[in-house]
DNA sequence: ACTTGTTAGTTACATTTTCAACTAATATGC
DNA sequence: GCATATTAGTTGAAAATGTAACTAACAAGT
């Protein structure tokens, strides 16, 4: 029988999971519907808004994504002319990716939907609570794959 | 230039995504590499485990699981025998699932490693913060389906 | 009884994700 | 300079997921 101190309906990865798929499938009209992108698209799209051009590496760093995840993302975007790839001379492996400004315009427009979407949910939550909420959830995503010695 | 007020870092679907994933994937080894059980895989055993025997059809409604999925873990499950399917005679469409005891020593052990989990993440967060991340995400992962009049 | 509708669950097919192997470019040890 | 290792990124096959159409059992109206 279960303690009355842990029941299995509180665990957090459960719980979390619950949350983030209930959150992202309310966000994917926004991205899905008139662009067609995928999340992962939108997530790699966004960081390149956000923060200008950068390598795929830094994206899948930054995003705890996966490099086929991102490749394939890219690709997508790419096209969809969305992004472009600038090769850069002294290391030809990797490439910069910079958006476009179709994909500027997309990013302006889905930064907005987020604005709204964000502002929207918090409405449900107290001011304090979105901010302890937050905290938490940065810890909990940075958490521990710092590995070797 | 984004606001300083709204930083897409911070956009909660893609907070709660990173989290979720971090946390299932640093939990997923308890069943994985010991059952060879999918993530919904243990959410079924889990709401058999916790609540009892009930069909396929609450179990979606309870962990929000579509029925396709659901189907195909309780078809898993049943091979791995860790539940069994009795057939109801007043209504044939559906079936109790309910655990053998290969499944409910399965659920003994993970719910075990659920509880550990559970409480090493706590320690990274105040007890007060905890209270208020699990009350922020189940509002989170509850709200609005409610849908049409 | 008998068409029509609903519900529980399954199956088939397309899309997406994961895993592992691969290419190409650069770095390192000798 | 040449073998070996590492790094960035791609590709193909296998696994998992989502969507839609399907079956089987029951319900309801006529």
């Amino acid at each position: 029988m279960p303690d009355a101190d842990f029941n299995l309906s509180e665990f957090l990865p459960y719980l979390l999971n619950q949350a983030a798929d209930r959150q992202s499938m309310a966000f994917s009209p926004a991205y899905r519907a008139r662009y067609g992108m995928l999340r992962t698209e939108w997530r790699v799209l966004f960081h390149l808004g956000q923060y200008g051009e950068m390598t795929a590496k830094r994206i899948c760093e930054m995003a705890q994504l996966h490099k086929t995840k991102a490749s394939r993302a890219v690709a997508a975007l790419e096209a969809k002319r969305f992004l472009r790839r600038r090769e850069v001379a002294e290391d030809r492996r990797h490439a910069l990716l910079r958006l476009t400004p179709a994909g500027r315009a997309a990013y302006a427009h889905l930064y907005d939907a987020a604005r709204a979407f964000d502002m929207e949910v918090q409405t449900r939550l107290t001011v304090e609570d979105a901010r302890v909420l937050k905290r938490c959830l940065i810890k909990l995503a940075a958490s521990e794959d710092a590995g070797g010695p």
